[in-house]
Formats: structure tokens, sequence, C-alpha cells
DNA sequence: CAGCATTGTGAGACAAACTCATTATCTTCA
DNA sequence: TGAAGATAATGAGTTTGTCTCACAATGCTG
């Protein structure tokens, strides 16, 4: 039994307009056409599906059936055109993110807050880019955005600039090193350095810092979550260097001290690097934007 | 954007085998007619629904969304279609009841709660044939079974005996006809006749024993409900005649007595009045076997 | 980079569904 | 009851769309 949409709306049809006549005309379509169309489907079902006794035509048992069917299928296909045309033109859709920089969460959790009220029907995830090669996913469209400091020139995909912070050397008050105004390559020496788990070239210290000055810390110690860096810093177990955002949050607390990276600071610019199909699409744009200034006022908090 | 259950199936293949070319091998089609296939659902919505950056092809959001209509609608469709095939067979069907004889209640509820165990998936009701003409209904699908104790020569329609039965006088044990071995037409004369309210001409004592011998009685009452006729009889207001399986079944009480109608009785017979394309159907013939021995077991209690 | 696996494309065959014209059947109302 | 009007069925012929076949293109893996 070969049933098609067609002949679920032709039962529907015709039973809310009682008769072929009627329902050939609701459907745009000859009347000579639904009588084909039903004898078609009751032959190789081998049921009738109505009773001819009477002029307007009369579901039977087994119309009945297929009516029901109708009427619970069809809602549920329209139901999921709306919803393919709010794909369509960017009021819902998937916003799946990976972070490269492990602290993002601090800034980017709020943003997605904000950001779901507006765009209920979006999609939105974080993946935590711990093990990932991040760019490859985007291509692949495994992931929408990646939040990276390191733009590459990449076909289809493009990076925006969202915010710059400063690579901070944090340290416990009491810590020799907090005396000084800022703080060098040099001083790692000797050191334990916390970092968070992830391969050298991707933390700031060492790309900006300890591997240019080519200076090795004396002992590496790594740590998930950024509260417990913190933590650990400030009972004094070692010493760390975490984005501004990350430590404006917590330099009322008189355990820590924060020194800027050399003297003249160490600023990175964060990028969201998007697929081109998707920059133009509202929902992205709106993240974007919201992300620059929630990073912001976090900053000058 | 035009569905039809062949995307759906498509969509869920593809998803299920991780690959066009076998999930055409599933589908008994060919690689090339779901490529085609795919691609003309996605011109059309103007979405797509996979991701073709990596080899073996991906849902996009698009596509995962119509993977979860598949998988809502495909299975209401199966089940719909296993409902088909026991209407097709017999093992689910119809079975509107219109008795035009009111006491059949009486013996044909039992049947019916009996029935309704072996047949669950038939849809049984009684329809009261007070006010309407039961063998049109019959012939145009409205019931599927009328019982009758008149049957006439239809087109199409068979009448199968139950049973046979007694139209038998009922009056209170002081009533003056208690006396007598047996009634006459002669002995409604004067007296109160309470009977159902519904046409003389389907009233037994009527069509066959007053109407033929032109006796009219003083009054005629006319009652809805059997067991008020026999409460109204009990308390002398009135006689009546009821068919035997009725009063069988308060015989036992000592303020009725039951009397034949005339000196050899009235005696009728009941059929089933069935279309004939429905007469073969197992559940039509296992009602009216059931029928048959339900009545017989009430008459003989 | 070669070879395999996977997907896309174009032309033509074929089947299915539609339209048009007409007939058959049922309903209704005078 | 019988004719007019409404409703459904049928048959032939056209159109539409989906499939297959053969081959091209592309991505993946060692």
């Amino acid at each position: 039994m070969h049933i098609e949409f067609r002949h679920l709306r032709t039962i529907k049809a015709i039973h809310d307009c009682g008769g072929l006549a009627r329902a050939a005309d609701q459907l745009n379509i000859t009347q000579s056409a639904l009588s084909h169309q039903i004898k078609g489907l009751e032959d190789q079902a081998g049921i009738e599906l109505f009773v001819r006794r009477s002029k307007p035509m009369k579901l039977s048992a087994a119309g009945l059936r297929l009516l029901r069917l109708a009427e619970q299928v069809l809602p549920q296909v329209e139901a999921a055109q709306v919803e393919f045309s709010s794909l369509r033109d960017g009021r819902s859709g998937r916003l799946h993110i990976a972070i490269e920089c492990h602290a993002c969460f601090e800034w980017l959790f709020p943003v997605l807050e904000t950001f779901r009220k507006s765009w209920p029907d979006v999609d939105v995830d974080i993946r935590p880019g711990l093990a990932f090669d991040a760019m490859p996913a985007l291509q692949k469209e495994e992931v929408d955005l990646v939040v990276s400091s390191d733009p590459e020139d990449l076909p289809g995909v493009t990076f925006v600039e969202l915010f710059d912070y400063d690579a901070v050397f944090v340290a416990a008050a009491q810590h020799p090193l907090a005396g000084k105004p800022w703080v060098e390559a040099a001083d790692f020496r000797g050191q334990t350095l916390i970092t968070y788990p992830v391969e050298r070239s991707r933390l700031d210290v060492f790309s900006q810092l300890l591997i240019p000055a080519k200076v090795e810390p004396a002992t590496i110690r790594q740590v998930e979550l950024t509260a417990v860096i913190l933590l650990l810093v400030a009972s004094n177990r070692g010493v760390a260097v975490l984005p501004d955002w990350v430590v404006r949050e917590v330099k009322y607390s008189s355990d820590y001290v924060t020194r800027p990276l050399t003297e003249t600071g160490i600023t990175r610019r964060l990028y969201a690097a998007v697929r081109d199909d998707d920059l133009e699409k509202p929902f992205m744009k709106e993240l974007i934007g919201l992300a620059g200034r929630e990073a912001k006022k976090l900053q000058t908090q």
C-alpha cells in the first residue's frame, strides 16, 4: 500500500468539503484526478476507502483510519516546513562554538545567556576545544564559530575581530615578583607556572614570551578550571598568566596582584572565525556584536 | 517545499547507513537517483540538507530537522498500514448494530460483552432503532447489522436466522386474565396495554394478534424501559406482551404470571440482516453464532 | 600522488498522475 | 414519478517527474 501525502491531503479535503467536486476545487485539481487517485489507492490497498451507496460519498472504516493518519501527520509536516522557512531566513539555526582559548568561558557564558533570550530558536552549544583541531571542524561544518587569537588565511572562512585583551601576570600578594612593576621572561626562571592543560603553542605565556626568550620555568602545573588556578596562585603555589578579563573579576581580592608582562605589556586580539556563508546571518552578527560589548564590560569593571 | 514520503525514507536511510551508496542499496534504488532526489529537494527548499565538505556526507541543521520529521511520521504511517491489513483480512472492522426490536437489548448486551473480548479491534456500537429506517441505513453502510423479525428481499442483503422466540403475555398475579391458561385477542378489550414507544406495526402484539383480530385495548401506555414495563405490570397498572427471553429472567418472581398468546402460542423468528460482503467476515460469523447461543441460554434459564 | 570510494551530472526511458470530454449514477423537487 | 441538477466514474491522451545508465568530479587514504 503506497500512501503519499497527496492521498492524505485528498482524504482530508474530501472529508472537509463533503464531496469530490468541492475537494477538487480546494486542491486546485480536477474532480477526475481525485476520482482516479482514490480508485488507485483502493485498488492496491484492497480496501474500500469510501462508501458510494449514497451520493455525497462517505468515508468507510478504513477511510476514517486514513483520515486520522492525515490529521496526525499533515500538521507535523507543516510544523517542519515552518521551521525550514525560519532556518532559511535566519531566525533559527545552529550555533555551535568551539573555543581554543580556555578562559573564554568566562565571557562567553554571559554572552550566550543574553543571546538565547533574543534567539530562542537558535541551537546553541559550546565545545571546549581542548583536543581537536577547530579550523577543519569549522570548514566541515562540525562547528559554526571558532574563538581564536591566531587568524589564518583559509578559503571560505573569515576572521572577525572581537576585542583586544592583555595577557596579565598573576601572583600571590606575598610573592617576590609582586614587588616588580612589570614581569619579564627571565623572571619565570625557577618559578612554578600554572597553565591550562593545552599545548604550549596555544598558551599566550609561551607563544608570546617564554618561547621567543627561550626561558623554561622550573615546574609547570596544568589545571583545568580558572577558579582553581586563581586559588592555587592565591595560596602561593605558583604563578600564572591569564587574560585580563579573568583577573578583573578577582582584582578586588587582596590575595592576588596582577602585573603587566614586559614594560609595554602583551596585548593580543581575539577573533571569531566564521564560514563566509554564515557571516550574514542575523543571529551570527548579533552574537559577534554581543561578544565585543560583553567583553569590554568585563574588562572595565 | 514539496516533501514526499520518499524524501523522508531517503533521509532516514542515508542517516542510518551513513552514505548515499549504501542507502541506495537499502532502498533498492540507484545512488544516482538519491543524489537527484536530494538535489531536487534542496533546490526547491532553498536549504542545504547535507554538508558535503566531508566525504561521507553529513546532515546539516535543516537535514536533522527533516530526519526528526521522518522518525516521527514514518512509524505513524506504518502503524496505520498494519491496521489496514487487519481491516482487510477481518481481524478488525466496524460492527454497528441497529435493533428494531426494543427488547433485544436484553440478550444483545451480554453477547457483545463476550464478543469484545475475542475481537478487541472491532468497533462495536448499538443504535437503538427507534426513529430511523434501519434497512436503507444498512444498505448505505451507516450500520452493519440489523436485528429484525421481518425478513425482506433486498439486493445485497441477507437475513440470517438467529433464533425463535415466543411472544408472551404478562400480567400481575392478581390480574383476572392470570386465571386463563392462555390469552386471546379478545381478552385485550378493556385492558391497559403497556408497550414500547414504537409504531404498532413493529410490535408483535399488534402485528400478530390485535390488528388481524381488529381488537383495540382500552388504553395504551408507552414506556421506554423493559424493567419499567415489568414494574408497572407487577403493580397491576396494565398488561404487556414481551418476548420470552425477557420474562424468563423474572419468572421466579411471584408478582407476575406469563401466559401464551392463543392456544398454540405465537412464535416469531429473529434475523440478523447483514450486507452480503460482510457475511463472510470472521467477526460477523462469530457474532451471529454467539447471538443464537446466548439467546437460547436466556430462554432455557 | 595513486587508487579507491563516494557523490554529482546529463540524457533518455518509463511510469505515474493529471486534464479533457463524456458517461453513469444518485438526489431532489415539482 | 420523472426530469433536472448534482455528483462521481471512465477512457484516452498529454504532461510531468523520477528513475536508470554511463560517466565525470571530488574527497579520502596509504
